[in-house]
RNA sequence: CAAGUAGAUCGCCUUAUCGCUGUCCUGUCCCAAUUGCUAUUGGGACGGGAUGGAGGAAAGUCCGAACACCAUAGUGCAAUCAUAGUGGCUAACGGCCACCCACCGUGAGGUGAGGAAAAGUGCAACAGAAAGCAAGUACAGGUCAUGCUGUAGUGAAACCAGGUAAACUCUAUGUGGUGCAAUGUCAUGUAAACUAACGUUGACCUGCCUGUCAUCGAUUAUUUGAUGGAGGCAGUCGGGAGCGUGCACGCGCGAUUGUUAGAGGGUAGACAGCUAAAGUUUGCUGGUAACAGUAAACGCAGAUAAAUGAUGAGGGCUUUUCUUUUUUAGGAUUUAGAUUCUAGAAAAUGAAACGUACAGAAUUCGGCUUAUAGAUUUGCUUACUCA
RNA sequence: UGGCCUAUGGUGUAACUGGUAACACGUUGGUUUUUGGUACCAAAGAGUCUAGGUUCGAGACCUAGUGGGCCAA
């Protein structure tokens, strides 16, 4: 897997979404929280991910679109190492629920926790019984 | 120099690596259509290359428009809301420019919802005799006599055709509604389904078609022609539940698949709208100016759980501190030169630290309002005091 | 994206057509009681979200902003 994170790679569809929130199950390392649900999609890509950070947190727009860059810039970066040999499909929704703005080494060191256990959880678990 | 005042411009830069997104070109493979085949067209997957990618406010959503749909957006009345010196600019405006007037400021300048109180209704706490049909205090003057005259006192305002219209109101002008989540097409899906209420077409002639019916004519007969009647379609004139903005008028739509309401079902995806526009920059001409005209060049984001980023290195800029140098004042040592301490000022291809704002396109423009570290630059002003 | 409403002591609400912010609960102090509660008496505590304007005078009227809430596929 390659180190990229084009339109195919992202979560975009409603109504998943939505599915996603009122069925999936979610791990935290805070200020990062991760929901997921495992399911399948039709053109191949074995993980779409969003990131997403409240309104009421941070009112300003330009906050907020940092923040989710630096997200999906830490996503973008270490998914390779974790999810390079799994055969079930996943949505995964990943949260920003801190109240004040960080900095990527922060949050890059968060999303490696967060996605290490996710795979320890989810991944290993699948192929060991 | 300092303080101030009115504008104008800019609002971080360079580079390496890894990414995001639009457009164009292109390679390999797969699928479909066409063809006798090469091949062409369309779609998909994986690659490669070129090139574009946030703002002065993109913000607030306060005005004005474009555009779309509701009817081609009409007429009258009413209501609502807005505007309000004069003239101009503009596609338009509640915006901008010029001038007049009023107030504020020493001044440069600033602020102004700046029509009407002699159309009418209302309002004015406390104080005061009295707050506007009027009534009348004290002192002085005056008169035949009297609030007849002046002054005082209360108050923001005391008879002035008073004040107040950001009180109602009047005058003039304007104002239909909904907003790109508009709107159109495709896909998916039940369902031309269900429940309730209401409604669902007549006349006339003309034309065409049908050829079942009646009469008459031609023909041996099949058959064919004419007239009348019947049915269908089209046209004309009406009726029609209701629908189309508050009302009315007028106009339009309107039925085998209608109108209104209820309950319920599906989708929440794609494409168009969608980025060439009252466009941007520069020069010239006209105009006091806003602005207009003209020439040349440019071709400038288009995402949709929502792109324009991350990391490293270097450099700008601002502030502070330190260091060094120069210099001023005072003190100490010394015969003098000189050395040194304290306080202040200035400078630096010096060093370090901190900071580097406000803020993110969502249909598109013209304005207004609000936020904003810092930098550059132009015009103008300075009463009093001190030098 | 578009539209609408609202803000008054610590809390919940009043304030008529502009006239100088009221009530309840709570808080503090006192009385009663052996003590606490209850009851009674008294006091403090906002200058009305912010900034301008109109007015003699604004909680109210006007303009701009800030916070909070609601609606629309």
């Amino acid at each position: 897997m390659a180190l990229t994170y084009s339109k195919k790679d992202k979560l975009k569809s409603r109504k998943l979404i939505e599915k996603l929130f009122s069925e999936g199950r979610s791990i935290a390392a805070y200020p990062l929280r991760m929901v997921y649900l495992k399911t399948s999609f039709d053109d191949g890509v074995a993980f779409k991910a969003g990131v997403s950070v409240s309104k009421r947190n941070f009112k300003k727009a330009v906050q907020r679109n940092h923040i989710k860059r630096l997200m999906r810039e830490a996503y973008r970066c270490h998914k390779s190492t974790y999810f390079n040999n799994s055969s079930n499909e996943f949505a995964l929704m990943i949260l920003y629920i801190g109240k004040e703005t960080v900095d990527f080494a922060l949050i890059e060191k968060k999303m490696q926790q967060l996605l290490n256990k996710f795979s320890e959880k989810e991944l290993t678990d699948k192929t060991a019984p």
